[in-house]
DNA sequence: GGACGCTGGCGAAGCGCTTCGACAAACCGT
DNA sequence: ACGGTTTGTCGAAGCGCTTCGCCAGCGTCC
């Protein structure tokens, strides 16, 4: 009898390459992973081997015996209010930095939730999580803390013991636009903030940009009113009117909602006021965005690419067993473009028409 | 001697259910897997012992025994004049509905190219694929033709010939946005269309959606001209200006671009021509964006979410071995909204005020 | 020249699961 | 009462890989 005849996968198995190269299984698997010394000769008999049949090792045997998936997952949040190109900038930044570690990338959406995470931990799928737009008080953090798997954050929760967390300094970034806006003369500022659901759930960049624009400012001894803000024009446009209207005498605006950024412009020239003659921008937002905006704006970016780095190569480290810090916070650096300019001494009148100076 | 002593895992295996329910570790996984009867008894003791243990199957494990990883892999797109929202909507669909099928997803970016791909399936990572993106000659297409494993594509290539493909009906789309444009009046329309770096790389939506346009403004007896528009501010505004110099007495203009409408609403007001009394603007974009834009846009949404089920659910029935169309075009459906209205009988002039009707 | 350490390679034991064939036990019709 | 089905369960053989322990051969060093 010829055994129990299942078909073969059409694959080429490891006894093959051995087979074929004239070795033992076990030398083609230690040629391929490099864990033990083998004879210039033989590996390149085994690679040349390799190569002609195509050979590529079968991931899940590969998982099975190594007890190493090779893959990580990326939790990316799907709700309202998320800034879609960033994430899609971090996305790719993960998936190309993964790859660079031999690594692949699993994808989930928040809204599986936690069981969702313990899904794909318990059963192996991944050697490790990164989970993107943490809250201050994320259900997700303790389940991360007890799933037995290495896990790296992007965002700041409230509480990061026994955690390791990647992100921007917001805090700084609000600090450094303020700085910036204060060196150019300016005493009134406002800043137009996310919309106020991200506020609500205690999304931690949110929170820590307005700390950062409110301490700054106190710091200076200048007048910051902060608001949220949605992301349609109309709303954006109701947000610009009713800042003027609470302080006149406004000539400076940080937005740090991306997709408020057009829609912003849009309004303050409904208003009359030109950017920078009037009124100051500066936008916490991709490059890309300000940018191709008119004028180009002065920008703190999100560093997205390099955040997306920093966490794989945190989350490969702590694959591997080493030690990593807890909080690792980038530097914010701002970028002076065309939407900034010195405060006019004398603040602008408001039927549209810039005062003389 | 105490055998070789690895380190067990930690977590339980299908033999520790096995053992605490009494019974053969193949009962645990017929009970698991349905694929055979187990009486009601039985079951139900092995269930419990399942919860109580808190097991998970290792998916490795699995892969290997059953030859099935219970993943897709799923292939975005990162180039330049991608639009990034309706990309993130596929994203999520697809993630959604691998999960309601019972399989993960695995992120590829297509900078990897081809030899990604094949390193996935060669390896048994994933049962199948899914491709967004596809240009009219596509270097993945052979490859996908061989590469011996199950594959949807999103988007028509050229010849789809042994493969299986899912795109909402562009061509369609650019018809209905004309037939909806001339039934109110208009004789002079214009297509605002992507960048032109998407038609020069042949991306099928892009050029199936100008000659819907083309077509149906033939049909009609109305004159059409199409543009390319990059997506910037600036560039917009360019393009709408050159627009108007080709063609004064244009009265509604079609734009494919989701990134450019905000621009367009823009640089239609500074040159005075309002929306919908001078100009009708129908979008080719996600409702969203029709939704949050002011005026609210008269557009046909392209159904990412309905796109990205379809092609998951016809990927899984490819991974079992059922047969699959080879293209699936989804009927376009125009929202009307605020943003077209009957043309006027007298066109606008140019100053920025409109004519007396 | 024998004890010693290296190097390079081999064989075999799993990793945790699925699935096939076997086979009692219960049920059927006659 | 007896062959013939079902029905429910078990045991064992892999799936393709990694890794441990072992050993043959060879140069080294007193």
């Amino acid at each position: 009898m010829s055994g129990r005849g299942r078909v073969p996968s059409g694959q080429p198995t490891i006894s093959d390459v051995a087979r074929h190269a004239g070795v033992a299984v076990s030398t083609v698997s230690y040629v391929l992973s490099g864990k033990r010394a083998i004879s210039e000769v033989t590996r390149n008999r085994v690679l040349a081997s390799v190569r002609l049949l195509g050979y590529h090792p079968n991931a899940g045997a590969r998982a099975l015996a190594s007890r190493r998936a090779n893959v990580i997952a990326l939790v990316l949040p799907l709700r309202s209010g998320i800034q879609v190109p960033v994430v899609m900038q971090f996305a790719t930044a993960v998936v190309t930095s993964a790859r660079r570690h031999d690594h692949d990338v699993l994808l989930l959406t928040s809204d599986e939730g936690p069981q969702g995470l313990h899904r794909i931990a318990a059963g192996a799928l991944v050697d490790g999580v990164l989970v993107m737009d943490v809250e201050l008080h994320d259900v997700r953090v303790p389940l991360l803390r007890e799933l037995g798997r290495p896990s790296v954050l992007i965002g700041l929760p409230a509480d990061t013991d026994a955690l390791t967390c990647v992100d921007l300094d917001f805090h700084r970034a609000g600090q450094v636009c303020v700085d910036h806006l204060v060196s150019l003369g300016h005493r009134r500022i406002a800043l137009l903030g996310a919309p106020s659901a991200v506020y609500d759930r205690g999304t931690g960049f949110a929170h820590r940009t307005r700390a950062g624009v409110v301490e700054a400012a106190a710091r200076h001894g200048v007048e910051a009113v902060t608001l949220p803000c949605e992301e349609n024009a109309a709303e954006v446009h109701a947000r610009v009117v009713e800042l003027f209207a609470r302080q006149p005498e406004l000539s400076a605006l940080v937005v740090q909602n991306e997709a408020a950024v057009g829609p912003v412009q849009a309004a303050l020239a409904a208003l009359g006021r030109r950017v920078p003659d009037d009124v100051s921008v500066v936008a916490v937002c991709p490059d890309q965005f300000a940018e191709h905006a008119n004028p180009r704006l002065t920008s703190v970016p999100v560093p997205a690419e390099e955040i997306g780095r920093q966490a794989v190569s945190l989350l490969m480290r702590k694959v591997h067993g080493e030690p990593t810090p807890q909080v690792t916070l980038l530097e914010p650096r701002l970028t002076v473009r065309d939407s900034t300019a010195a405060a006019s001494t004398v603040p602008a009148v408001h039927d549209g028409r810039a005062a003389a100076r």
